[in-house]
DNA sequence: TACACTTATTCATATATTTCGATACAAAGT
DNA sequence: ACTTTGTATCGAAATATATGAATAAGTGTA
């Protein structure tokens, strides 16, 4: 954790998580769910095009893997142990 | 995680560590350990001032508590388990 | 009180992010 | 080819964030 470029890496990574919508989805994708931008969009009600880009940032920020299945195309989370962080800020919030 | 207060809460504190700075800070105060701004600056190259409002948001936003002891103010991690995070995010990184 | 040391805040500027509407692109069916 | 459905991208406006320089404020000591 000495190296800039590798803290650089890692920013990236949280901060494209460090987003309530974005905390959402990662959070609809663990356990190994795949889930559409349709049923992304719908089930957090939110634009088409913003869940569209917030999934860009998470496919391009090495969050999740995306999938086309013909006409939808299906994201999952590329790490699995991502979902800890979800997790795991939320027990710090219900500290006392 | 369905309300949004919450997701807004859990998303605050993330961002306050998505910074590569911030990074380095918390990995620094793993293990319980406590450091002092002038600590925290030197070992960082980064000016005092800028040092200062790093520390301040982690603090603000749940992530650091701290301490006045004589004239320096000591830091330290307010969850012990967030160390898991910046772990987390480094495994995904080392992964191929 | 005066001074040095440590930490916090303010200000200005530069840069990045979020959102929405509009539009473009892609795949499948008619 | 045309239409429908699903997804991605663009452009613009609003908001947020990061940084450095300067300064203020708190603390201990001579």
């Amino acid at each position: 954790m000495i190296e800039l470029k590798k803290l650089e890496n890692a920013s990236e990574m949280l901060k494209a998580i460090a987003h309530p919508m974005r905390i959402a989805i990662v959070d609809m994708l663990s356990d190994g769910k795949k889930l559409s931008v349709t049923e992304i969009h719908e089930a957090l009600k939110i634009e088409q095009a913003v869940a569209s880009h917030h999934l860009s940032i998470l496919k391009n920020k090495g969050v999740l893997s995306h999938e086309r299945m013909g006409k939808n195309c299906y994201y999952t989370l590329k790490h699995p142990r991502l979902s800890q962080i979800i997790i795991c800020i939320d027990k710090c919030q219900n500290e006392i």
